[in-house]
DNA sequence: ATGAAAGCGCTAACAC
DNA sequence: GTGTTAGCGCTTTCAT
């Protein structure tokens, strides 16, 4: 900056305020100041900027989710993205592998950039480090899960209803075996749609029966081996209700094709409707729950002071095949099996 | 900072320096400080750090794709954020939708936070902006696509020859009319997925037929709608060669199921052996690519200053039964149709 | 309309 | 081992 001020015959001062588009600068000398700009390449450095200017922030936010890898948060993240590039925002990204200590040191990265706001995806951990950096004005929303005791605006979905709806389809079709396999329990969302699951069975008054239910499956192989524990009972699921869409996938790489079961999965992928049968699932709405995380996460940048606000946003029940087998024909006529 | 010292009794400077870890200060005053750290819940300031620093950089890098939606960019994402992270770094991430002029936009909010490297997936825009930042010590790698003009580090794949082997493996089924369906020309991979077709054609001493060329496919249903009217063409291929994999996805979506025709893709897609038949594709590794770029960029940041390199990896074919069909089925027998 | 001085939060270089 | 001074690149404030 002081180079371009000699090369322009100016006081850094006056470059500042041209670089700036500040008011109250002679139309020639701004233009003697541009060429000086040009000539010389010079760009301003933003990150000393925002030292001085600490009333303004740095219009930097940061997302910071489980897995950037997984559609579902590469969806939410461009969504991010894109409400962020329309203010003028940049976009710093973390993935915690869902591991508190990874979620904290991420965290502290961003926080000591001085980033204005933080969407993050809560791991199970506790969030005591936030307060600090909230207090120094720092914004943070969550979003796919609330974070246990922190007070801040939260984006999420019908989890609970969703998985609800997809073990009623599968009740309504004549299914009372119905296994449930899901992520570790300690993730809000896979207790909610557990939740779900049971509820829909005591609403036609059936008990959980353990023997069906799977929990902390945390890869595709891993599915897989417990939908093949499964399928070795001896009186084997009818139907299944696969927790999110890595089990899904992992579900669907251990049947015979065409699946010899009904499948309902929480989560859309694509291809679904390009299968044998079409995958019937639970769909959310990654574009949508990201641009609301944003949206929310910019009015409190923008001075929005009131009291946190919870967004659920629906799942909706895609109904494409997989899930419409009648449990008759597996369960209530054994002899015609094989 | 100064508050810290002034509740610890000591001077900012052994406050810094009890917060960067530097030797040199007394066992007994420097838990006095972190006491005072933890009291006050202080955390240093990065960017004011990294202003006075100027010989250290400031331990962020950016990525800058296409899409970051699209999961071929997010993958490598997630793989470019793992190599940062081991490294103390964190990734500024920006799509730039294939528009020069965002791009631009994009890469300079991140220069002006001054970022240490820039990973990009260039679009068709000359780069003549980068050259500033590039002086001033800015390290730059180019990862799925060159950019024209601009000598640095660049990862690619075989993009010509991995397309020559997908249609010379359908040439090797009998297929004689296969149709070339791609993205913008102006895309450096489609150019040479378009090449490596026109190699394998003429290898077989086959012309190019231009009725079977269909570029400039942006989405789904482009895709889809391209696909109509090759098939109602006066003699339409028996064979498929999609160029990427949203044009693979219309394309699936507008043919009956099974598929009449042969299908090879480029870009590998979660479910494609699911699919009936399963899809054969061409892959590239994305994990592998980003990886690749960021240690790239990360040896060009710790002072590697050899000249660039071209990085060239290897795609796979992927035979799972959508390519194999036999041409004879559908033209040397067109009694035996419908 | 322009510039001089001071300072954002931190640390290099030098004292003591 | 600890503190002082100066200054990173920029902008606020106040003067001219």
């Amino acid at each position: 900056m002081k180079d371009v001020a000699r090369v322009a015959g100016v006081s850094p001062m006056t470059v500042s305020r041209v670089v700036s588009g500040e008011p109250g600068v002679s139309p020639g000398t701004a233009a003697r100041v541009e060429q000086a700009v040009r000539k010389l390449g010079y760009q301003r450095n933003d990150n000393a900027r925002n030292l001085r200017q600490k009333n303004l922030g740095t219009s930097t936010i940061a997302l910071v989710v489980d897995d950037l890898a997984n559609p579902f948060y590469a969806l939410m993240a461009r969504s991010v993205e894109d409400e962020a590039h329309r203010r003028g925002y940049v976009v710093l990204v973390g993935s915690t592998n869902d591991e508190p200590r990874r979620e904290r040191e991420v965290i502290a990265a961003f926080t000591a950039r001085q980033v204005d706001g933080l969407i993050i995806v809560p791991t199970k951990g506790g969030h005591g480090f936030l307060k600090q950096p909230m207090e120094g004005g720092t914004q943070v929303v969550c979003v796919d899960r609330p974070a246990k005791g922190l007070a801040v605006d939260t984006v999420t979905v019908d989890n609970r209803a969703g998985a609800e709806r997809a073990v009623a389809h599968l009740l309504g079709h004549g299914h009372t075996r119905i296994a449930y396999l899901g992520d570790r329990y300690d993730i809000w969302t896979q207790r909610e749609r557990h939740l779900g699951y049971l509820d829909a069975l005591a609403a036609h008054g059936l008990p959980e029966d353990p023997d069906l239910v799977r929990h902390g499956l945390r890869s595709h192989r891993e599915a897989r081996a417990a939908l093949a524990g499964l399928r070795a009972l001896d009186r084997p699921p009818t139907a299944l209700f696969t927790s999110n869409d890595l089990i899904t996938l992992g579900v669907l790489d251990g049947l015979d094709h065409p699946a010899p079961v009904a499948i309902v999965g929480f989560d859309d992928l694509p291809l679904a409707e390009r299968l044998s049968p079409p995958l019937t699932v639970v769909s959310q709405d990654p574009v949508a729950i990201g641009g609301t995380a944003a949206n929310l996460l910019f009015a409190r940048i923008g001075g929005d002071r009131s009291a946190p606000r919870s967004v659920v946003l629906l799942t909706r029940l895609l109904v494409r095949g997989s899930g419409e087998f009648r449990a008759e024909t597996t369960t209530e006529h054994p002899g015609h099996q094989r």
